[in-house]
DNA sequence: ACCTGAACACCGTTCAAGT
DNA sequence: ACCTGAACACCGTTCAAGT
């Protein structure tokens, strides 16, 4: 509670901190995350050890980023929940991302490795899934979406045009919105006609680490339909 | 004509080039492409400076690796073409391509970057499409597909597929299989319900230094149909 | 407490010296 | 001609020295 003291220089630190989480923001919006530290170090104006002290590694700082974007997108998924027609609000939001994708090429680029170790990344999962699913139902309800899919099958099909999008969005931009449409086509084909191998997973079974799945919800997270 | 005297020392370095590119398809396979090529030059028994004799850059490598395994690929394509059932050929090839994907993390990490520069790759790829696009073609004709889409559009979808099969097939290979299920739905989707936006490309406008796009095809590449 | 930049380790690439 | 490994450049990360 006697924290008075430490409030001057902490701000500081954490003036510091936000600087590199915008520079790196901006730089790997720009280069990708091949991006050098250094030149995020640099456009931040700190040293390179002061971005290591708020972010232990690289690979730390970019799940900062994404576990940002993460939210965000969760809380507009939220968002989009409220409007009247629930198909076309589900497939706002896969446009919204990959839109987002279309320009910021780290984005996705990000998702394929730091998922699994980092449990913040995990919870901001958790959260967009959880939105997703959201959405989802209620679009189900609505009669515009098949019954026998997942928010975590949409998801791994919007990666899929995502990871497209960062290689060729920029050579023909409307490449996207027709992969969009095709997943479109997936999602409201009539479950009966094509039935689909497999069963949908569960967000904590996307998790590698977690064991060979009990196949039993081990705590029921409701999302407010 | 005269190359008698040659052959011994080119079978020599002949050799090394072919132990160089089945250690670095082993090592990629087993480590994905960010394992160091020091490794790949011990494997193979050669020292550094010979792999960059053969191969100038790391990058060169890979698109070596790469052709091979997308000239197979089109050589199984065209193989399919035989097949009495047209659409369970198409379907199938997919299903290939997966399939692989999921043993070898590295084929499809490669096709994001090399794509533009590689004139070979140019070419393996336009062999590719050549294929997918006579087993597509023949598909449309036996009604198992829509007609308003093209080879380029199935190998985007493939390509989103095998990215996150390369993510998660290990956690659940299951889950490749179901993602395939939705792009066959996605595929034989009516093309009145919901139409399509954009067009769909040629292989040659995939190409981010092919100029914007004339909207006339140069040269006609039949393929037999 | 926090900041900094020199120093270290690692990896892709080059090249002088060998045969 | 071709091979080799030491040497170089670059980048992520650490840490002793500053304030």
């Amino acid at each position: 509670m006697s924290e008075r003291e430490d409030r001057r220089r902490r701000s500081d630190a954490e003036r510091n901190r936000r600087r590199v989480l915008e520079a790196a923001a901006e730089v790997f919006r720009e280069q990708g995350l091949e991006a050098p530290v250094g030149e995020i170090a640099q456009r931040a104006g700190v040293g390179r050890g002061t971005l290591f002290r708020n972010f232990p590694s690289k690979a730390d700082l970019i799940a900062a980023i994404l576990v940002d974007e993460m939210s965000a997108a969760a809380a507009r998924a939220r968002a989009l929940c409220e409007r009247p027609d629930a198909g076309a609000a589900l497939f706002e939001f896969l446009d919204d991302i990959a839109g987002r994708q279309r320009a910021d090429r780290a984005l996705f680029e990000a998702v394929a490795d730091s998922f699994l170790a980092n449990p913040e990344i995990r919870l901001a999962h958790d959260e967009v899934i959880a939105a997703l699913d959201e959405l989802l139902s209620a679009a189900k309800a609505a009669g515009a979406v098949r019954a026998d899919i997942g928010a975590v099958d949409v998801l791994l099909l919007l990666k899929g045009v995502c990871e497209v999008a960062g290689t060729y969005g920029h050579v023909d931009p409307g490449l996207v919105d027709r992969q969009l449409d095709l997943v479109r086509c997936a999602l409201s084909a009539p479950a009966e006609s094509q039935p689909l191998r497999g069963r949908t997973l569960s967000a904590d079974e996307l998790d590698p680490r977690s064991p060979p799945a009990a196949h039993q919800p081990s705590r029921r997270r409701r999302a407010s339909v």
